[in-house]
DNA sequence: ATTATCTATAGATCTATAGATAATGC
DNA sequence: ATTATCTATAGATCTATAGATAATGC
Protein backbone atom coordinates (compact mmCIF):
# COMPACT_ATOMS: atom_id res chain seq x y z
CA UNK A 1 0.00 0.00 0.00
CA UNK A 2 1.30 3.42 -1.29
CA UNK A 3 -1.21 5.04 1.61
CA UNK A 4 1.50 5.89 4.17
CA UNK A 5 2.81 9.45 5.24
CA UNK A 6 6.36 7.56 5.07
CA UNK A 7 5.84 5.70 1.90
CA UNK A 8 4.92 9.57 0.05
CA UNK A 9 7.34 11.09 1.87
CA UNK A 10 10.18 9.01 0.59
CA UNK A 11 8.78 9.34 -3.15
CA UNK A 12 8.92 12.78 -2.82
CA UNK A 13 12.52 13.14 -1.87
CA UNK A 14 13.63 10.97 -4.54
CA UNK A 15 11.56 12.96 -6.63
CA UNK A 16 13.01 16.08 -5.49
CA UNK A 17 17.09 14.21 -5.91
CA UNK A 18 15.78 13.63 -9.95
CA UNK A 19 14.48 16.99 -10.32
CA UNK A 20 17.67 18.40 -9.16
CA UNK A 21 19.63 16.36 -11.25
CA UNK A 22 17.49 17.56 -14.31
CA UNK A 23 17.98 20.62 -13.57
CA UNK A 24 21.65 20.17 -13.51
CA UNK A 25 21.54 18.20 -16.54
CA UNK A 26 20.79 21.39 -18.68
CA UNK A 27 23.18 23.73 -17.75
CA UNK A 28 26.37 21.83 -16.33
CA UNK A 29 28.62 18.25 -17.28
CA UNK A 30 27.25 16.47 -14.60
CA UNK A 31 30.97 14.74 -14.42
CA UNK A 32 31.59 17.83 -12.88
CA UNK A 33 29.03 18.03 -9.69
CA UNK A 34 29.54 16.91 -6.48
CA UNK A 35 26.66 14.79 -4.45
CA UNK A 36 26.71 17.75 -1.92
CA UNK A 37 25.92 20.19 -4.95
CA UNK A 38 22.82 17.67 -5.52
CA UNK A 39 21.63 17.40 -2.19
CA UNK A 40 21.42 21.17 -1.62
CA UNK A 41 20.00 21.55 -4.85
CA UNK A 42 17.22 19.18 -3.92
CA UNK A 43 17.18 20.50 -0.44
CA UNK A 44 17.84 17.29 1.60
CA UNK A 45 20.46 15.82 4.03
CA UNK A 46 23.75 14.84 2.64
CA UNK A 47 23.50 11.19 3.53
CA UNK A 48 19.73 10.77 2.46
CA UNK A 49 21.16 10.69 -0.95
CA UNK A 50 22.57 7.26 -0.65
CA UNK A 51 19.16 5.97 0.80
CA UNK A 52 17.73 6.68 -2.84
CA UNK A 53 20.83 6.13 -5.13
CA UNK A 54 24.19 4.02 -5.71
CA UNK A 55 25.85 6.76 -7.10
CA UNK A 56 25.77 9.78 -9.21
CA UNK A 57 25.79 7.67 -12.65
CA UNK A 58 22.61 6.35 -11.40
CA UNK A 59 20.99 9.21 -10.41
CA UNK A 60 21.47 10.93 -13.56
CA UNK A 61 20.49 7.52 -15.83
CA UNK A 62 17.23 7.60 -14.08
CA UNK A 63 16.84 11.36 -15.06
CA UNK A 64 17.81 10.89 -18.47
CA UNK A 65 15.22 8.02 -18.85
CA UNK A 66 12.69 10.01 -17.12
CA UNK A 67 13.14 13.32 -19.40
CA UNK A 68 13.05 10.95 -22.84
CA UNK A 69 9.65 9.13 -21.23
CA UNK A 70 8.11 12.63 -21.00
CA UNK A 71 9.92 13.26 -24.65
CA UNK A 72 8.15 9.85 -26.43
CA UNK A 73 4.28 11.18 -24.29
CA UNK A 74 4.90 14.96 -26.12
CA UNK A 75 5.25 12.79 -30.01
CA UNK A 76 2.81 10.36 -29.43
CA UNK A 77 0.24 13.10 -28.19
CA UNK A 78 1.49 15.38 -30.84
CA UNK A 79 1.29 12.56 -33.87
CA UNK A 80 -1.58 10.59 -32.53
CA UNK A 81 -4.69 10.34 -34.83
CA UNK A 82 -2.07 10.56 -37.64
CA UNK A 83 -2.94 8.14 -40.49
CA UNK A 84 0.32 9.19 -42.72
CA UNK A 85 3.63 8.06 -41.41
CA UNK A 86 5.55 10.85 -43.53
CA UNK A 87 3.43 13.34 -41.70
CA UNK A 88 3.75 11.13 -38.62
CA UNK A 89 7.66 11.71 -38.89
CA UNK A 90 7.77 15.34 -39.96
CA UNK A 91 5.58 16.53 -37.27
CA UNK A 92 7.61 14.69 -34.58
CA UNK A 93 10.89 16.05 -35.93
CA UNK A 94 9.04 19.22 -36.42
CA UNK A 95 8.32 19.37 -32.28
CA UNK A 96 11.40 18.26 -31.10
CA UNK A 97 13.62 20.70 -33.14
CA UNK A 98 11.40 23.20 -31.70
CA UNK A 99 12.18 22.49 -28.17
CA UNK A 100 14.95 25.35 -28.11
CA UNK A 101 11.66 27.32 -28.16
CA UNK A 102 9.07 25.20 -26.73
CA UNK A 103 10.79 23.32 -23.55
CA UNK A 104 14.19 25.14 -23.37
CA UNK A 105 15.01 22.72 -20.54
CA UNK A 106 14.43 19.58 -22.49
CA UNK A 107 16.32 21.07 -25.24
CA UNK A 108 19.54 21.25 -23.29
CA UNK A 109 18.90 18.16 -21.75
CA UNK A 110 19.37 16.51 -24.65
CA UNK A 111 22.36 18.73 -26.23
CA UNK A 112 24.13 18.04 -23.53
CA UNK A 113 23.22 13.96 -23.59
CA UNK A 114 24.53 14.11 -27.14
CA UNK A 115 24.10 10.75 -29.72
CA UNK A 116 23.44 8.58 -26.61
CA UNK A 117 20.36 10.20 -26.15
CA UNK A 118 17.50 7.30 -26.81
CA UNK A 119 15.76 7.65 -30.20
CA UNK A 120 12.59 9.69 -29.61
CA UNK A 121 10.47 8.28 -32.52
CA UNK A 122 10.40 4.67 -32.30
CA UNK A 123 11.94 2.70 -35.51
CA UNK A 124 9.03 -0.07 -35.41
CA UNK A 125 6.89 3.13 -36.70
CA UNK A 126 9.55 3.95 -39.15
CA UNK A 127 9.84 0.63 -40.59
CA UNK A 128 6.04 -0.06 -40.79
CA UNK A 129 6.27 3.45 -43.09
CA UNK A 130 9.03 1.90 -45.40
CA UNK A 131 6.37 -1.52 -45.66
CA UNK A 132 3.67 0.59 -46.78
CA UNK A 133 6.05 2.19 -49.46
CA UNK A 134 5.87 5.82 -48.02
CA UNK A 135 9.22 6.05 -47.33
CA UNK A 136 12.30 4.72 -48.71
CA UNK A 137 15.49 3.77 -47.17
CA UNK A 138 17.48 0.87 -47.17
CA UNK A 139 18.26 0.00 -44.28
CA UNK A 140 16.18 1.07 -40.88
CA UNK A 141 18.67 1.32 -38.22
CA UNK A 142 21.03 4.21 -40.24
CA UNK A 143 18.28 5.54 -41.38
CA UNK A 144 17.22 6.01 -37.99
CA UNK A 145 20.21 6.73 -36.80
CA UNK A 146 20.06 9.87 -39.32
CA UNK A 147 16.92 11.17 -38.40
CA UNK A 148 18.24 11.16 -34.43
CA UNK A 149 22.08 12.54 -35.30
CA UNK A 150 20.41 15.27 -38.02
CA UNK A 151 17.78 16.13 -35.04
CA UNK A 152 20.54 16.63 -32.46
CA UNK A 153 22.03 18.60 -34.85
CA UNK A 154 19.96 21.08 -35.84
CA UNK A 155 18.68 21.15 -32.13
CA UNK A 156 22.58 22.01 -31.23
CA UNK A 157 22.56 24.57 -33.85
CA UNK A 158 19.37 26.16 -32.89
CA UNK A 159 20.19 26.52 -29.06
CA UNK A 160 20.66 30.19 -28.81
CA UNK A 161 18.93 31.17 -32.07
CA UNK A 162 15.73 33.38 -31.67
CA UNK A 163 12.35 32.18 -32.35
CA UNK A 164 11.88 32.64 -35.98
CA UNK A 165 15.16 30.84 -37.00
CA UNK A 166 14.36 27.56 -34.47
CA UNK A 167 10.96 27.75 -36.39
CA UNK A 168 12.37 28.07 -39.91
CA UNK A 169 15.23 25.78 -39.28
CA UNK A 170 12.76 22.78 -37.81
CA UNK A 171 10.47 22.63 -40.76
CA UNK A 172 13.70 22.89 -43.17
CA UNK A 173 15.24 19.66 -41.25
CA UNK A 174 11.75 17.91 -41.57
CA UNK A 175 11.39 18.55 -45.31
CA UNK A 176 15.12 17.63 -46.14
CA UNK A 177 14.19 14.36 -44.01
CA UNK A 178 10.90 13.77 -46.22
CA UNK A 179 13.15 14.53 -49.42
CA UNK A 180 15.81 12.05 -47.69
CA UNK A 181 13.28 9.48 -47.89
CA UNK A 182 12.60 9.40 -51.36
CA UNK A 183 9.36 12.30 -51.29
CA UNK A 184 9.13 14.25 -54.47
CA UNK A 185 9.52 18.25 -54.05
CA UNK A 186 5.81 19.18 -53.70
CA UNK A 187 4.78 16.17 -51.61
CA UNK A 188 7.73 16.83 -49.08
CA UNK A 189 6.83 20.54 -49.13
CA UNK A 190 2.80 19.85 -48.26
CA UNK A 191 3.66 17.44 -45.96
CA UNK A 192 6.41 19.52 -43.90
CA UNK A 193 4.28 22.72 -43.55
CA UNK A 194 1.03 21.18 -42.27
CA UNK A 195 0.19 23.28 -39.25
CA UNK A 196 1.35 21.30 -36.19
CA UNK A 197 -1.08 19.78 -33.63
CA UNK A 198 -2.57 22.72 -30.98
CA UNK A 199 -1.14 20.43 -28.15
CA UNK A 200 2.34 21.14 -29.86
CA UNK A 201 2.61 24.82 -29.17
CA UNK B 1 65.52 29.43 -33.55
CA UNK B 2 64.34 25.68 -32.62
CA UNK B 3 67.27 23.98 -33.04
CA UNK B 4 68.02 23.83 -29.45
CA UNK B 5 67.52 20.41 -27.80
CA UNK B 6 65.88 21.87 -24.63
CA UNK B 7 63.04 23.17 -26.69
CA UNK B 8 62.82 20.00 -28.85
CA UNK B 9 62.92 18.09 -25.73
CA UNK B 10 59.91 20.40 -24.72
CA UNK B 11 58.20 19.93 -27.24
CA UNK B 12 58.44 16.46 -26.88
CA UNK B 13 56.66 16.53 -23.56
CA UNK B 14 54.14 18.57 -24.66
CA UNK B 15 53.50 15.78 -27.46
CA UNK B 16 53.26 13.33 -25.16
CA UNK B 17 50.46 14.63 -22.89
CA UNK B 18 48.49 15.74 -25.77
CA UNK B 19 49.02 11.76 -27.35
CA UNK B 20 48.02 10.33 -23.65
CA UNK B 21 45.11 13.05 -23.67
CA UNK B 22 44.14 12.00 -27.04
CA UNK B 23 44.72 7.77 -26.83
CA UNK B 24 42.10 8.88 -23.17
CA UNK B 25 39.60 10.59 -25.11
CA UNK B 26 38.85 7.43 -27.09
CA UNK B 27 37.51 5.35 -24.15
CA UNK B 28 37.04 7.42 -20.88
CA UNK B 29 35.45 10.95 -20.05
CA UNK B 30 37.99 13.13 -19.56
CA UNK B 31 36.08 14.94 -16.86
CA UNK B 32 36.60 11.66 -14.49
CA UNK B 33 40.48 11.66 -15.23
CA UNK B 34 42.92 13.09 -13.05
CA UNK B 35 46.10 15.00 -14.18
CA UNK B 36 48.29 12.12 -12.49
CA UNK B 37 46.59 9.65 -14.89
CA UNK B 38 47.28 11.44 -17.49
CA UNK B 39 51.23 12.45 -16.47
CA UNK B 40 51.67 8.37 -16.05
CA UNK B 41 50.07 8.15 -19.65
CA UNK B 42 52.70 10.39 -21.10
CA UNK B 43 55.33 9.06 -18.81
CA UNK B 44 56.10 12.32 -17.37
CA UNK B 45 56.21 13.87 -13.56
CA UNK B 46 53.26 14.92 -12.31
CA UNK B 47 54.28 18.74 -12.00
CA UNK B 48 55.43 18.72 -15.38
CA UNK B 49 51.81 19.19 -16.43
CA UNK B 50 51.30 22.36 -15.18
CA UNK B 51 54.73 23.47 -17.56
CA UNK B 52 52.93 22.90 -20.32
CA UNK B 53 48.93 23.58 -19.69
CA UNK B 54 46.84 25.55 -16.84
CA UNK B 55 43.96 22.94 -16.93
CA UNK B 56 42.84 19.52 -18.12
CA UNK B 57 39.93 21.67 -19.71
CA UNK B 58 42.83 23.38 -22.05
CA UNK B 59 45.01 19.90 -22.50
CA UNK B 60 41.54 18.37 -23.98
CA UNK B 61 40.58 21.21 -26.05
CA UNK B 62 43.76 21.08 -27.70
CA UNK B 63 44.05 17.05 -28.51
CA UNK B 64 40.94 17.60 -29.75
CA UNK B 65 41.78 20.61 -31.97
CA UNK B 66 44.82 18.42 -33.17
CA UNK B 67 42.27 15.20 -34.25
CA UNK B 68 39.61 17.57 -36.14
CA UNK B 69 42.81 19.59 -38.07
CA UNK B 70 43.97 15.83 -38.95
CA UNK B 71 40.49 14.88 -39.72
CA UNK B 72 40.30 17.50 -42.05
CA UNK B 73 43.70 16.85 -43.90
CA UNK B 74 42.11 13.63 -44.26
CA UNK B 75 39.13 14.81 -46.13
CA UNK B 76 41.41 17.62 -48.24
CA UNK B 77 43.43 14.53 -49.02
CA UNK B 78 40.30 12.29 -50.13
CA UNK B 79 38.55 15.12 -52.19
CA UNK B 80 41.48 16.76 -53.93
CA UNK B 81 40.40 16.70 -57.55
CA UNK B 82 37.44 16.47 -57.30
CA UNK B 83 35.17 18.70 -59.64
CA UNK B 84 31.98 17.94 -58.58
CA UNK B 85 30.87 19.44 -55.06
CA UNK B 86 27.74 16.94 -54.91
CA UNK B 87 30.87 14.03 -55.28
CA UNK B 88 33.46 15.90 -52.73
CA UNK B 89 30.45 15.76 -50.00
CA UNK B 90 29.87 12.30 -50.66
CA UNK B 91 32.93 11.33 -50.38
CA UNK B 92 33.70 13.48 -47.53
CA UNK B 93 30.59 11.89 -45.98
CA UNK B 94 31.47 8.35 -46.90
CA UNK B 95 34.94 8.74 -45.68
CA UNK B 96 34.24 9.93 -42.16
CA UNK B 97 31.38 7.22 -41.95
CA UNK B 98 34.35 4.68 -42.32
CA UNK B 99 36.35 5.84 -39.48
CA UNK B 100 34.97 3.29 -37.22
CA UNK B 101 36.90 0.56 -39.58
CA UNK B 102 39.61 3.19 -41.18
CA UNK B 103 40.39 5.26 -38.04
CA UNK B 104 39.31 3.22 -34.54
CA UNK B 105 40.57 5.92 -32.60
CA UNK B 106 39.44 9.34 -34.27
CA UNK B 107 36.30 7.59 -34.61
CA UNK B 108 35.65 7.04 -30.80
CA UNK B 109 37.10 10.23 -30.08
CA UNK B 110 34.72 12.13 -32.45
CA UNK B 111 31.81 9.83 -30.93
CA UNK B 112 32.68 11.24 -27.40
CA UNK B 113 33.73 14.67 -27.88
CA UNK B 114 29.69 14.57 -29.95
CA UNK B 115 27.95 17.41 -31.33
CA UNK B 116 30.70 19.60 -30.02
CA UNK B 117 33.29 18.27 -32.39
CA UNK B 118 34.11 21.19 -34.93
CA UNK B 119 32.87 20.24 -38.39
CA UNK B 120 34.70 18.75 -40.35
CA UNK B 121 33.22 19.77 -43.78
CA UNK B 122 33.49 23.20 -44.85
CA UNK B 123 30.35 25.40 -44.88
CA UNK B 124 32.09 27.28 -47.71
CA UNK B 125 31.97 24.38 -49.77
CA UNK B 126 28.61 23.33 -49.05
CA UNK B 127 27.67 27.58 -49.78
CA UNK B 128 29.52 27.05 -53.39
CA UNK B 129 27.75 23.30 -53.77
CA UNK B 130 24.51 25.59 -53.85
CA UNK B 131 25.62 28.67 -55.88
CA UNK B 132 26.50 26.83 -58.82
CA UNK B 133 23.03 25.28 -58.42
CA UNK B 134 24.65 21.12 -57.33
CA UNK B 135 22.81 21.03 -54.02
CA UNK B 136 19.83 22.31 -52.90
CA UNK B 137 18.69 23.39 -49.90
CA UNK B 138 17.43 26.94 -48.17
CA UNK B 139 19.72 26.99 -45.23
CA UNK B 140 23.53 26.60 -45.65
CA UNK B 141 23.80 26.46 -41.61
CA UNK B 142 20.61 24.33 -41.41
CA UNK B 143 22.74 21.83 -44.01
CA UNK B 144 25.30 21.69 -42.50
CA UNK B 145 23.79 20.91 -38.86
CA UNK B 146 22.21 17.98 -40.93
CA UNK B 147 24.86 16.45 -42.43
CA UNK B 148 27.45 16.94 -39.24
CA UNK B 149 24.84 15.87 -37.32
CA UNK B 150 23.39 12.56 -39.22
CA UNK B 151 27.29 11.78 -39.72
CA UNK B 152 27.59 11.80 -36.40
CA UNK B 153 24.58 9.21 -35.70
CA UNK B 154 25.69 6.96 -38.26
CA UNK B 155 29.42 7.11 -36.97
CA UNK B 156 27.76 6.08 -33.37
CA UNK B 157 25.89 3.46 -34.82
CA UNK B 158 28.67 1.96 -36.68
CA UNK B 159 31.18 1.96 -33.74
CA UNK B 160 30.87 -1.69 -33.06
CA UNK B 161 29.93 -3.26 -36.66
CA UNK B 162 31.14 -5.05 -38.33
CA UNK B 163 33.90 -4.04 -41.48
CA UNK B 164 30.78 -4.68 -44.30
CA UNK B 165 28.14 -3.29 -41.89
CA UNK B 166 30.22 0.42 -41.69
CA UNK B 167 30.62 0.27 -45.48
CA UNK B 168 27.30 -0.19 -46.26
CA UNK B 169 26.04 2.61 -43.77
CA UNK B 170 27.99 4.70 -44.98
CA UNK B 171 27.42 4.77 -48.74
CA UNK B 172 24.05 4.79 -47.52
CA UNK B 173 24.21 8.22 -45.47
CA UNK B 174 25.92 9.50 -48.64
CA UNK B 175 23.36 8.28 -50.61
CA UNK B 176 20.57 9.86 -47.95
CA UNK B 177 22.07 13.19 -48.11
CA UNK B 178 22.30 13.73 -51.84
CA UNK B 179 18.58 13.09 -52.18
CA UNK B 180 18.21 14.99 -49.18
CA UNK B 181 20.00 17.70 -51.38
CA UNK B 182 17.48 17.34 -54.36
CA UNK B 183 19.91 15.09 -56.61
CA UNK B 184 17.75 12.69 -58.22
CA UNK B 185 17.43 9.01 -57.58
CA UNK B 186 19.51 7.68 -60.21
CA UNK B 187 22.23 10.54 -60.28
CA UNK B 188 22.43 10.53 -56.54
CA UNK B 189 23.12 6.78 -57.16
CA UNK B 190 25.79 7.07 -59.50
CA UNK B 191 27.46 9.75 -57.51
CA UNK B 192 27.46 7.52 -53.94
CA UNK B 193 28.79 4.74 -55.66
CA UNK B 194 32.01 6.07 -57.24
CA UNK B 195 35.14 4.29 -56.06
CA UNK B 196 36.79 6.10 -53.09
CA UNK B 197 40.05 7.42 -53.65
CA UNK B 198 42.95 5.30 -52.59
CA UNK B 199 44.16 7.22 -50.04
CA UNK B 200 41.17 6.71 -48.16
CA UNK B 201 41.28 3.00 -48.10
C1' DA C 1 9.33 -0.22 16.98
C1' DT C 2 10.31 1.06 12.56
C1' DT C 3 11.79 3.96 9.01
C1' DA C 4 13.71 7.93 6.65
C1' DT C 5 16.30 11.70 7.27
C1' DC C 6 20.00 14.42 9.02
C1' DT C 7 24.77 15.71 10.88
C1' DA C 8 29.44 14.75 11.40
C1' DT C 9 33.53 12.61 10.01
C1' DA C 10 37.14 9.21 8.44
C1' DG C 11 39.63 8.09 4.59
C1' DA C 12 40.67 8.65 0.00
C1' DT C 13 41.19 11.32 -3.49
C1' DC C 14 42.85 15.41 -6.45
C1' DT C 15 44.88 20.01 -7.55
C1' DA C 16 48.34 23.30 -7.45
C1' DT C 17 52.74 24.68 -5.87
C1' DA C 18 57.32 24.83 -3.69
C1' DG C 19 61.78 23.32 -3.80
C1' DA C 20 65.23 19.85 -5.41
C1' DT C 21 67.38 17.65 -9.38
C1' DA C 22 69.28 17.04 -13.88
C1' DA C 23 70.42 18.64 -18.28
C1' DT C 24 71.61 22.24 -21.71
C1' DG C 25 73.53 26.92 -23.04
C1' DC C 26 77.17 30.06 -22.98
C1' DA D 1 73.25 30.44 -15.40
C1' DT D 2 69.20 28.94 -17.27
C1' DT D 3 65.59 25.89 -18.11
C1' DA D 4 62.65 21.86 -17.85
C1' DT D 5 61.68 18.20 -15.22
C1' DC D 6 60.84 15.65 -11.10
C1' DT D 7 59.42 14.58 -6.13
C1' DA D 8 56.97 15.68 -2.16
C1' DT D 9 53.31 17.84 0.13
C1' DA D 10 49.78 21.24 1.87
C1' DG D 11 45.20 22.22 1.46
C1' DA D 12 40.95 21.46 -0.49
C1' DT D 13 37.91 18.66 -2.09
C1' DC D 14 34.67 14.46 -2.41
C1' DT D 15 32.65 9.87 -1.27
C1' DA D 16 30.70 6.68 1.71
C1' DT D 17 29.30 5.47 6.21
C1' DA D 18 28.22 5.55 11.17
C1' DG D 19 25.40 7.14 14.58
C1' DA D 20 21.93 10.59 16.15
C1' DT D 21 17.42 12.65 15.34
C1' DA D 22 12.68 13.10 14.07
C1' DA D 23 8.55 11.31 12.38
C1' DT D 24 5.16 7.59 11.41
C1' DG D 25 3.08 2.91 12.39
C1' DC D 26 1.00 -0.15 15.44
Amino acid sequence: MNGGRLERRKAQTRAALLDAARSILTSRDPAGVSIQEITEAADVGFGTFYNHFPSKQELFDLAVAAAAAEHRALLDLATAGLTDPAEALAVAVRVTARFPRTHADLARLIDRVGIGYPPAYPIETLRHAHDVGRLCFDDAEVALACVNGSVLGVLHHSLHADDQTIDEAADRLALSLLRMFGLVEGDARKVASRPLPATAP
